[in-house]
Parts: structure tokens; C-alpha cells; sequence
DNA sequence: GCAATTAGTTAGCCTTGCTAACTAATATCA
DNA sequence: TGATATTAGTTAGCAAGGCTAACTAATTGC
């Protein structure tokens, strides 16, 4: 991930903002709920949102019952942005994993999911799992 | 190794140079053969050295025969501040995984081994190796 | 010996993290 | 009920660590 990161930019859309992105995916958050996701202090999310809104991806809406918690959705324009990152993400990782054989295969998708488990995450969700034939 | 990194502060050295200071564990290297193995440009990597010496942590030498390379060598502080970066992750790291058993501890060594060979790479001059016992 | 190339540096910008201090809204309780 | 706590987010300002463009100095090559 860290060198397919480096082919992000290409979708003019920040890499942080991509990883919140993929966070709302799921439905709206709060700003406080997406800091804890993205394991950053409330002030940086509030900015990266705020970013986000200017940028067309992301909206906040205040809630009604609570005006201090800001709902933060996804736009259209940032699941798609969110899409063709992911693609150029798939790509770059297909592009390494062309050459292994199936057994290498096997064993890297035995460890992804004692890694998922040990740290309690399943926090990819452009994970790509075994597809049934 | 993202979650381990936050406790690298506690050296008082960046992450950026404990990780720099592990390439030149094996010897000096030129500012550019520094810059490619941590795959930043050569600016940055400048910036880094000359924060590296004034920290203490690094000694930039011109080189005799060609007057324009500058290289780069770890000095003994560098190397005792890497040494306890790496001891600080390596205990976060067995934290994590104390409670995995073998066979989990097995595939996760194979999967390194496969990543290692379909990168290229053996970059990690901390990586612990199975011991012989 | 002059032009081209090469290694590194400087300047200036951007992103993304942080803490401290603030505002506004809600909750508590005497 | 009204003063005080707490809570959610924001603003301001700083630092690290990336980048490109443009420069200097040294070496190479014709």
C-alpha cells in the first residue's frame, strides 16, 4: 500500500481525504466517530472535512437533535473519486502480486486474516477477498 | 509497524531518521544512495542529514576523490538512539502478536518471505529471523 | 579549456499531524 | 431554575516531512 499510495494523486483527491472516504462509505459519521476511525486528533479531521466539503467529496450536516455533532456523508462525486482510487490501488497491487504462484497467494491471504484478527480490524473495505466461482 | 511508530518519539529521533539511520547501520552511504533506499528525493533526504548532524546522530564527509558526494555515516549516538527505537518496536510488535499461536506465528512468517521476494526488498534490517536454537 | 553532466543544496510550497485555547450546545445538580 | 460541568467541534499556530524549481560546485568529455 505504501508505494500504491504514490500513484493516489492522479485522482486529485489527497490520500487522507481518500481514507476518510472510504470510512464514510459505510454511512455518515460523526467528525469525532471518523477521527477515531482514521486514528487522528479531532481538530485534524475537522480541517481534513472541511477540505473535503470545499473539495465537493464530503458534506456536513449538524444534527438536529444535538447541534454540537456534525454528520459527515459522502458525496456522488466522493464515492466516485473513492472508486477510482481503489481501482488505481487494485492495479498497482495486482501488478505485484502477478507473479506469485497460488500457494504465495494462499499464504498472504492466511496472514491478512490473522493480522485482521489479532489487530480486531476489518478496516479495508476495499479489501478484495476470495471471490466464490 | 504504523502502530509501533507511535511510540517512537520516546528516542527524542524522528521516525524519518531512526529509519534512515537503520539504512546506514551497514555502512556509510552516499546523501543520493540514501535518498533512493528510503525513496525520497534527494532535497529531502538533504534536509534530513544535515538535522541528523546537527542532532548528533549523523557526520556528512566529503568525499576525497570527488569533491561533489557527501557521505553519509551513522555516528555512535545514531546507532545506540536505533538501537533503542528498535527495541521499542520490537516490544510493540510482541505485544501484538504474544497471543498468537504457532501455526499463526508460521504464516505470518511466510507471508513476510513472499513480500520480501515480490518486492525485492530485505529492508528491514531489524527484522527478527527465526533463531536457531 | 569550454560545455555538459552530476551531486547536493537552498528556497519556497503543500499536506497532514499535533496542542492549546476557544465557542457553542447540552447535561447536571443544588 | 439557573449556575456550572461537560462535550463536540473549530481556530490558530507550530512541526515534520514530502515535493519542484532553480541554484552552486565539481567533474567529465570533446
Amino acid at each position: 500500500m505504501r508505494r500504491a499510495r504514490r500513484t493516489d494523486p492522479l485522482t486529485g483527491i489527497s490520500p487522507a481525504q481518500l481514507s476518510a472516504l472510504s470510512v464514510l462509505m459505510s454511512g455518515p459519521k460523526t467528525l469525532g466517530e471518523l477521527a477515531a476511525a482514521e486514528q487522528v486528533r479531532p481538530p485534524t479531521m475537522s480541517r481534513l472535512v472541511s477540505e473535503m466539503e470545499r473539495a465537493g467529496v464530503a458534506r456536513k450536516v449538524t444534527d438536529r437533535d444535538d447541534g454540537r455533532v456534525v454528520r459527515v456523508h459522502a458525496t456522488a462525486k466522493g464515492l466516485r473519486a473513492l472508486e477510482r482510487g481503489r481501482a488505481m490501488r487494485i492495479e498497482a497491487i495486482e501488478r505485484l502480486v502477478a507473479d506469485l504462484d497460488g500457494g504465495d497467494l494462499g499464504t498472504l491471504d492466511r496472514a491478512v486474516a490473522v493480522i485482521e484478527d489479532m489487530l480486531g480490524t476489518r478496516a479495508a473495505p476495499w479489501r478484495s477477498r476470495p471471490k466464490p466461482k
